[in-house]
RNA sequence: GGAUCCGUAGCUCAGCUGGAUAGAGCAACAGAUUUCUAAUCUGUGGGUCGCAGGUUCGAAUCCUGCCGGGUUCACCA
């Protein structure tokens, strides 16, 4: 049962019944201060129907305490009508949740999403930044699935482009054959470090241009490097053989390494796309839109389109060359999702800076008359921010993904250690805990945060393993599970149903937020917002470790009561588990 | 300068479709373990919700202006 859908519909009546008004209904949860569960705030009405609020509360309240069986008392102060359920109504809602195996996921609404996330240059391995991008996507993707949408995950790779022959020309000049095997280390970092080469290489030779008298501005155009990788670039689009030869090489170590690293983080894709191969699409469109007079070109050639109507300004979407542009590009692979998979909606998980690229992608969209343009999304992220400021890759202040999961999970280690409460685990058992409490505190912490804002990543809060954390919510997992084992042990099984008994306080609390994980899970899907799981999830492990310290369960002597509190907690486990897997953080049964 | 986002406790964040005395975590301090995992729980202190107006019975929440900060405004991606 929904009790409150029940409540505000009998509230509905109420109002009917006895005021002969219809007025939408809201509830909301009591504050603790007062004593109830569900608050009803009259004043709204006041005015309408001329009486004092404390008067409609009153009649009100009453109604349902004789009408219905909801009801157990009420109480008003001011004009806040505070409901307390009955206690059967309790057991109820526990029975729903027990009986219901899917609890918590909505209906299939026959619609398709795709997500877009990661999107990596083929140039540098992953940092921080990545990752929470990383994280939010696949959350995303999971939350929406439980919204009842079919998901397709997809990846569009960057893997062409200026910034990639810098890479691939500073390799082929410094690399000396160089490779992932022979060095050791993995493909990403490899690629990446010659692309750092190559700036280093740059900036010396534009330092020097510079000496002979050269502008800066000159200096940077002329320098030989350059102008070397303005050619492999022209050489690569040609088809060269060994340029490509040479991008296929170095593509194939960074992919390597990045699955890796997707491996270790635990996402996936469903589809990846390849600039490479989608670079050249989108000029069709630019036709398209000559020919509908929705483009314009001018006197060199270069076509334009004229959003001012939209609050925009003229934006250009193909060179004065014939060549495309970012959006020319972003035009076409968003016809091609919209082609290859019968999708109703498109999300891109990409981060704030690109906001006005896609408020112009969509109104260009919608200018075309492409109709699923209004189901199209840019799930935008704030930056991750460090104590000191901006991430900046020249100042080396870049936190790299692999090197920061693998401090985390030393972390893990040595905290998990400490305790000492797994010190019959095999090795290979701890290393999967490790992992497991790494990335969920890891995840947790990035994701916890709305993500439209930026964040700030201290690494010191991040190692936290105590109070509002990923491992806060996997202990509190493990100490159910540890409640349930020996429980087993006793021979004591679980019951599915359970019956009345009588009831406390931290016990209600308990089963009302597990009773509100539906209305979370649809929130967090509505706002794209795996925060709202987060706070959820957090909240629920905090009502039960009140609880947990206020009430036995294996000293109960009362059976009848033993059975509800496991049952209770079982649900508690269940949805926990539930939760943390749409923000793609795993529980363990012991930590 | 235009557009846009943000400003809540010492720090990091919730709350923002208007409701009661603005909540958590961290940090500080004081307690709780012969009892199901103390990665826990209980308590104390800590706030002109950037500032000023406005709308309303009621504003952290909505509107306007200002102050402070971010992002963006390429024939880069």
């Amino acid at each position: 049962m929904n009790i409150e859908l029940s409540l505000k519909s009998a509230i509905k009546q109420a109002l009917s019944a006895l005021f002969q008004v219809e007025e939408e209904v809201i509830l909301q949860p009591t504050k603790s201060d007062f004593e109830g569960n569900y608050t009803y705030v009259v004043f709204a009405l006041v005015k309408q129907l001329r009486k004092s609020p404390a008067d409609i509360a009153n009649a009100i309240g009453e109604y349902l305490k004789t009408n219905t069986t909801y009801i157990k008392n009420y109480n008003v102060v001011q004009g806040f009508l505070n409901l307390v359920l009955a206690d059967e109504v309790w057991f109820d809602i526990l029975n729903g949740i027990l009986a219901d195996e899917n609890f918590g996921i909505l209906p299939k609404n026959n619609q398709s999403v795709m997500v877009e996330y990661s999107s990596p240059n083929t140039n540098k391995p992953l940092h921080l930044g990545h990752l929470r991008n990383n994280f939010l996507g696949f959350s995303v993707s999971k939350i929406l699935e439980a919204n009842g949408y079919d998901v397709v995950k997809t990846c569009l790779v960057n893997d062409r482009g200026v910034h990639i022959c810098k890479s691939m020309w500073a390799y082929q000049q410094f690399g000396n054959g160089e490779t992932p095997e022979s060095s050791g280390i993995k493909g990403d970092h490899l690629a990446g470090k010659y692309y750092v080469i190559f700036d280093k290489h740059y900036k010396s030779e534009v330092a020097a241009l510079m000496q002979e008298g050269m502008s800066e501005e000159e200096a940077k155009k002329n320098a030989p490097a350059i102008k070397a990788v303005q050619e492999m670039l022209i050489k690569w689009e040609q088809g060269d053989k060994e340029t490509v030869a040479l991008w296929r090489k170095m593509n194939d170590w960074v992919f390597a390494g990045f699955n890796e690293t997707y491996q270790k983080i635990g996402v996936s894709f469903d589809k990846t796309y390849y600039e490479s191969n989608t670079y050249l699409l989108g000029k069709d469109l630019v036709e398209e839109g000559l020919l509908s007079g929705i483009f314009f070109k001018k006197e060199n050639g270069s076509v334009w389109i004229d959003l001012k109507e939209e609050g925009l300004d003229e934006k250009l979407v193909l060179r004065a060359d014939g060549t495309s542009v970012y959006i020319t590009q972003d035009l076409g692979t968003t016809d091609l999702k919209f082609h290859d998979f019968h999708i109703n909606k498109a999300i891109w998980v990409v981060g704030n800076e690109q906001d006005y690229h896609f408020e112009v992608l969509f109104a260009i969209m919608k200018k075309l008359g492409r109709n699923y343009a209004d189901g199209c999304y840019h799930l935008s992220y704030g930056m991750v921010e460090l104590p000191e400021g901006k991430m900046k890759s020249r100042e080396g202040t870049v936190v790299d993904a692999d090197d920061l999961v693998d401090e985390m999970i030393e972390t893990a280690e040595v905290t998990t250690r400490e305790r000492g409460k797994i010190d019959d685990f095999t090795n290979e058992d701890a290393d999967i805990l490790f992992q497991m409490i790494a990335l969920g505190a890891l995840k947790y912490f990035l994701l916890k945060v709305d993500p439209k804002k930026k964040m700030l990543f201290n690494p010191a809060d991040s190692i936290s393993f105590e109070g509002n954390t990923g491992p806060f919510i996997q202990y509190t997992h493990a100490r159910i599970c540890s409640i349930l084992r020996k429980a087993s042990s006793q021979g004591i099984s679980v019951n599915s149903r359970i019956k009345n008994v009588e009831i406390a306080k931290s016990e209600t609390e308990l089963i009302f937020v597990l009773s509100e994980y539906p209305n979370a899970v649809k929130k967090a899907g509505d706002e794209y917002s795996p925060s709202v799981i987060a706070n959820y999830t957090y909240e629920l492990a905090k009502t039960f470790n009140q609880f947990y310290a206020e009430i036995s369960i294996m000293n109960e002597t009362d059976t009848d009561k033993q059975q509800f509190r496991l049952a209770l907690i079982k649900a508690v486990s269940e949805t926990i588990r539930k939760a943390t897997a749409l923000l793609g953080i795993e529980v363990p049964i012991r930590m």
